[in-house]
DNA sequence: CAGGGCTAGCGTATGCGATACGCAAAGGAG
DNA sequence: CTCCTTTGCGTATCGCATACGCTAGCCCTG
């Protein structure tokens, strides 16, 4: 039999316009939501479309620029969220909180940004707000990097530490691999593990990522009173960009 | 002809104990320092220490495994150096910048930590180390816990923003790694980053590893001698398992 | 000193994923 | 209607991780 149909009969063609940068990533995404990043493979990302593999190269450079933008589409969507307080605190932490969100939804996020390094253009814009923030609330331009670098160092680890395995149930199935990763230890060489097995476990979540952020935005404030013009009163912050 | 060579002549097999987990360990992690961690492939570690590429098996579970140990290997000689105040911030302090200065000279490792979760064996003996230290400062055992995942969660965030693409010259190669990117935004939607040009690079370094470092330890001092008796002078501390 | 068995190094084969190349059909332009 | 451009896609190549099973060293035992 000949390889081919020869005539027509199941050209299985795509009518012309079915596929889209925008759509190719979208598929990605779901991909790594349901199955992990790993189950993102060309193959998979153009099954779940039902169009053939190097159709998706017509769109997207490589695998790593799809990845990337799948990443972009995440982060470009946090937004500092309605009803804050409008100072720089509630701006800056309810900002970096809905970053945190973004990343609890997609568990994979940390791993992109980490592969990919932090030059990608999202984490730009993400600086960039923050930033923007703070000098608009009366930070020296210097301190305003330094304050904001070490907010953002401090979520990305957050990112990090929270991606291990979290998909749905928050805390119930995170707590249990941590409980199962400490009773795995060998007690004789981990006494204080051990010890704080339900603390540890719980630490690993929200209330936990608030602490930190916490102690960070508290010697903030202090060095902002103390060294510069106290950012007093909430300033305007209504027409960010 | 024969597909192989009938009698003998050219044996080529290595004498007998050549190999080892902790010689393929090695070499996957000069690998990795030199070639970077993409380079780690089974062929070329094998090759490397001049075996055949199956022979790794016989020591290590799959790929997986074999990064996990170069993992374990790097962060398993970390230890509070010498020469710090006796005290939990001089011990802490020591420790998280032995820590940093681990991941900077194996820019790897943050991918590495990302892609296998943070469950892993060496983690926990960082943080046991840590949870030791706060707890014979006198830190409330639930206290303990916060305080150092704070630490943790920031050290992991800085080891993420460091890795990127330093490798040798610590502040060159990375600041203008920082320059080239930001010089590729558009100053339109980018103006604060663009405007700080110059600190934002520089703000790259060690110097912001501290300045961050140092706003948790403010606060978690603060809070230790407002919530809790204060840890006071140098408790003893030479004895730490 | 010889034989047996265990073990370490390794050749081969499989399957998958990324991606270069080039074909061909669908539309639109003239 | 014909030609050119665009877009979906089949095929082929290459590198990699890894299953299997072979075989030669070694050491232990008799």
């Amino acid at each position: 039999m000949p390889a081919h149909d020869p005539g027509r009969g199941a050209p299985k063609r795509a009518p012309r316009n079915t596929l889209s940068r925008a759509a190719i990533v979208e598929a990605a995404l779901e991909l790594i939501d349901t199955a992990g990043l790993d189950a993102v493979t060309m193959p998979n990302v153009a099954g779940r479309l039902g169009v053939g593999t190097m159709s998706l190269y017509r769109h997207v450079n490589d695998k790593r620029d799809l990845v990337d933008a799948v990443a972009e589409r995440v982060m470009g969507r946090i937004e500092v969220p309605d009803g804050v307080p409008d100072d720089w605190e509630g701006r800056v932490v309810g900002y970096l909180r809905a970053l945190r969100e973004a990343a609890a939804a997609h568990p994979a996020l940390g791993r992109i940004l980490a592969d990919h390094g932090l030059t990608v253009g999202p984490v730009f814009a993400q600086l960039e707000t923050v930033h923007g923030i703070l000098i608009r609330a009366g930070f020296a331009p210097g301190d305003a990097v330094r304050a904001f670098y070490s907010l953002f160092t401090y979520v990305f680890g957050a990112v990090l530490w929270e991606l291990p395995r979290v998909r749905r149930q928050p805390e119930e199935a995170y707590v249990s691999s941590w409980h199962s990763a400490i009773d795995a230890l060998d007690p004789g060489d981990y006494p204080h593990l051990h010890a704080l097995r339900r603390e540890l476990a719980t630490a690993a979540s929200a209330d936990q990522f608030e602490y930190g952020l916490g102690l960070l935005v508290a010697s903030l404030r202090a060095r902002a009173s103390a060294d510069h013009r106290p950012p007093s009163g909430p300033e305007r912050g209504d027409d960010l960009g």
